[in-house]
DNA sequence: GCCAATATATAGATTGACTATGGATAGATT
DNA sequence: AATCTATCCATAGTCAATCTATATATTGGC
């Protein structure tokens, strides 16, 4: 049997860079956002998530700062970068070239 | 540096299936005809295309037979089963739930 | 004779996402 | 006080899918 993937796999980090150009979050908060706003269909893992903020520090494309929560809880915010930025751009733009492909196989006739 | 797939991942096995409904096919044909329909935008390289269609063939979602092709070289030619078209019905409907998804999130503000 | 295109296939590496686990704290409930 | 749920971080190990690289073979054109 195939595993049910709860992402389409190549999407995760843009999901990420995008949910960053609304407002710097923690890694918890990030899930929840795209949980929320797909309504429910994507689930980020904590075992997607974790590595993969760790995979965008590593690029430049995010910065990390600890802080305190509204709750008071230490959390580690995330903040999207320039270069940050200029991924997303440039993986959104592909994606919809992606799309815009498979959408032209995906054609009947 | 990150490898760029030609492909968006998870979404090779929908495109074979769907390849197969207009006609069977070998595999090279496959590969051409996803190529061509996407504007060379999909490229399906020999390594993963040939594992997939052993996957597609133990799954039973599509059957095999050699034959000659026009220009009389031998080739493999696929065809779709039933259970390989209610599969690629269900990876379709699958797919668009997973592109609303993404679209909600990636939709400004 | 040689080369490009057609045709199949496998081995091995890499990537990305998953399961499973470990830790810690706040706030509410019992 | 103890326990539970939700919040929060992170890593190790696994698995599946795609990629690179390679091997083989045939047809047709130059």
């Amino acid at each position: 049997m195939a595993k049910k993937s709860e992402l389409l796999p190549g999407t995760l980090d843009m999901l990420i860079l995008k949910t960053l150009t609304r407002a710097p979050l923690h890694g918890y908060g990030i899930a929840q956002s795209i949980k929320r706003l797909s309504d429910d269909v994507l689930t980020v893992e904590e075992g997607s998530l974790y590595p993969a903020l760790q995979r965008l520090l590593l690029q430049g494309w995010v910065k990390a700062e600890w802080k305190k929560t509204e709750t008071n809880r230490r959390a580690r915010y995330y903040t999207l970068t320039p270069a940050g930025r200029k991924q997303l751009g440039e993986e959104l733009s592909q994606f919809e070239v992606m799309i815009a492909a498979i959408g032209r196989v995906l054609q009947d006739a």
